[in-house]
DNA sequence: CGGTTTTGACCCGCGC
DNA sequence: GCGCGGGTCAAAACCG
């Protein structure tokens, strides 16, 4: 707020308002001391020649009602004006032709019997009229501060975010030149047409560009590319001839008699097979992040009594990246999905949000991981780099491979930077700490919405959904039960993408903006759709269709 | 009929 | 070398 009248009390600390350019004030100063008000101007400490003073007879009350445009010059208030104000205040109604105050004045002081034995129609309205006026002011104050702070927010995250991006991008290029220095033909590999971010695709965990290189790829493999270590290592193991998605996938494709690849690239493949593994409470069978998924195998892990499922992205054929999903064996409402690779095709913006999150936690944890970098001696300084909203919702693994764990089942501190299996391991007290009724089977998506609006942020382009999020944060808290009404009505992934995005940066308590946003998305678990859906534990449709309009990009 | 899921078999890495 | 567990394949089954 730069305009408008600050408002004191004369030989007191208090200040008792401060206005605009439309507001009214009321004043009551006490009897007993000979206090003057003054008005100033907002950027003005008061006491200088620019102070209206008002010096009421004690016991005054009443309100000040003003259209002010204080800092125009011809209607600035001189010591003229508060000297006419102060003669004339006494029961009466000033209007001050300079600066646009109205001055109503009731004396409920010694005389106050005088007063009441006056009771008019106009007293009445006078005090109702003061009773609105005071309303108004409260309201207007709070608007007025509550657009400050959210201009002041959405400059601090634009900064924020603008220097994440940098940072995200400055560690990917000292991973990149480390590279180019070990494997110049590397050069050549580039981003095709990918959405993600180039600093995420390059630092993707897998061979996100085997595809583009498909014809090579045999000779990379046989030249050890370093830049699919991970790739090269899995053609070796077999060396079928077949499909090009078989070839592209490349694993079990090599002979085993294939020549054994360096110790030091098969380190360098250990450290570049990052997992992204997002835990969320789910009653579906798989969270919905955008992608098409088909399973291609499922199997009973060791100490959990829950198959674990495999899938691999088949929005475009060859396309390296894969996920397993497994609920957690200690609380099974809890989904685990573990995303690895980059995908090597354009992506709609529904599963930009996910790959460019899994992508920014892999470029990150790759970065940090490198073997001429610190690396995993500050992980939290890594996860807070990845996850300002909150340095507790994420944690890395510097087990084999490194994984980043996503955790959106905890409250208030959602994500945590976890070293499954290890004695990092976040705690799950009870595993009761949740969103309550809010399902979060998509949480990640949302997170990943946040994440990929704040990449989008790099380019200074701020979410113009703030309104959009508070009233979905508004809606929410109010109607915590429609959720689940909501389910197969929800927003828009690009709206609640926003949304998300808004919601985090209007809300300092991410855990309830990120609930409101995916409450406002998928409603309760028990949704109609999903439950339907999915009643057999083997079954792994997720209903995307709450997320995507277009089912061509449904997962399965 | 084409795409997807299921599921047993296979391969590989790792620890002992 | 062997066994175990994780990951993947691919034929068969399933589904719309």
């Amino acid at each position: 707020m730069d305009k408008g009248w600050g408002v004191t009390i004369e030989n007191s600390d208090r200040q008792v308002g401060l206005f605009g350019r439309k507001t009214v004030f009321e004043f009551d100063l006490s009897p007993r001391f000979n206090q003057n008000l003054i008005m100033f101007p907002v950027n003005s400490s008061g006491g200088d020649e620019n102070d209206v003073v008002f010096s009421p007879a004690a016991g005054d009350r009443g309100v000040v009602l003003g259209e002010v445009d204080f800092f125009s010059e011809k209607r600035r208030p001189s010591n003229e004006v508060s000297a006419a104000m102060k003669k004339e205040h006494s029961n009466a109604e000033e209007m001050d032709v300079n600066t646009g105050l109205q001055l109503v004045t009731a004396n409920t002081g010694s005389d106050q019997s005088t007063v009441d034995d006056g009771i008019s129609s106009d007293a009445e309205d006078k005090r109702a009229k003061n009773e609105l006026a005071q309303l108004q002011v409260e309201l207007e104050r709070m608007n007025a501060e509550n657009q400050r702070l959210k201009e002041m927010l959405t400059q601090v995250t634009n900064n924020y975010t603008a220097l994440q991006m940098h940072l995200v991008t400055l560690m990917q290029q000292q991973q990149e030149h480390e590279i180019l220095e070990r494997k110049p033909e590397e050069k050549k590999l580039e981003n095709g047409g990918s959405m993600i971010p180039r600093q995420f695709m390059d630092l993707a965990p897998s061979a996100a560009t085997d595809e583009q290189t498909n014809s090579s790829s045999e000779e990379r493999t046989l030249s050890g590319s370093p830049h699919n270590t991970v790739e090269v290592s899995r053609n070796k193991r077999t060396g079928r001839e077949d499909s090009p998605e078989s070839e592209a996938w490349g694993p079990n494709k090599a002979p085993k008699m294939s020549p054994p690849k360096p110790v030091d690239q098969s380190a360098e493949a250990s450290m570049r097979k990052v997992r992204v593994s997002v835990r969320a409470r789910s009653e579906a069978p798989m969270i919905s992040d955008g992608c098409q998924w088909r399973k291609y195998g499922q199997k009973m892990a060791k100490g959990n009594p829950c198959p674990r499922a495999y899938y691999r992205c088949t929005m475009a054929v060859g396309c390296p990246v894969r996920k397993q999903v497994q609920r957690c064996a200690e609380d099974r409402a809890i989904l685990i999905t573990t995303y690895e690779g980059t995908h090597n095709h354009p992506l709609p913006p529904a599963a930009v949000a996910m790959a460019s999150i899994t992508s920014a936690a892999a470029s990150m944890l790759l970065s940090g991981s490198m073997p001429s970098a610190d690396g995993m001696m500050n992980p939290n300084f890594l996860a807070r780099t990845i996850f300002p909203c909150s340095s507790n919702m994420a944690t890395i693994s510097a087990s084999a491979p490194p994984t980043v764990t996503l955790d959106l089942t905890q409250n208030p501190n959602p994500l945590q930077f976890q070293r499954p299996p290890n004695p990092f391991q976040v705690p799950f007290p009870g595993s009761s700490h949740n969103f309550g009724p809010i399902p979060n089977a998509n949480a990640p998506q949302v997170f990943g919405q946040a994440l990929y609006n704040q990449s989008k942020f790099s380019g200074l382009q701020m979410s113009q959904d703030i309104d959009e999020a508070a009233q979905l944060l508004r809606q929410s808290s109010q109607q915590p039960q429609v959720h689940q009404a909501q389910a197969q009505a929800h927003p828009s992934f690009a709206d609640t993408l926003s949304a998300a995005t808004a919601a985090i940066t209007a809300d300092p308590n991410f855990m309830a903006a990120l609930a409101a946003a995916i409450s406002s998305i998928f409603g309760g678990g028990s949704q109609p759709s999903i439950a339907n859906n999915n009643s057999s534990p083997n079954n792994t449709d997720v209903n995307t269709s709450n997320i995507n309009r277009n089912s061509s990009f449904q997962g399965n």
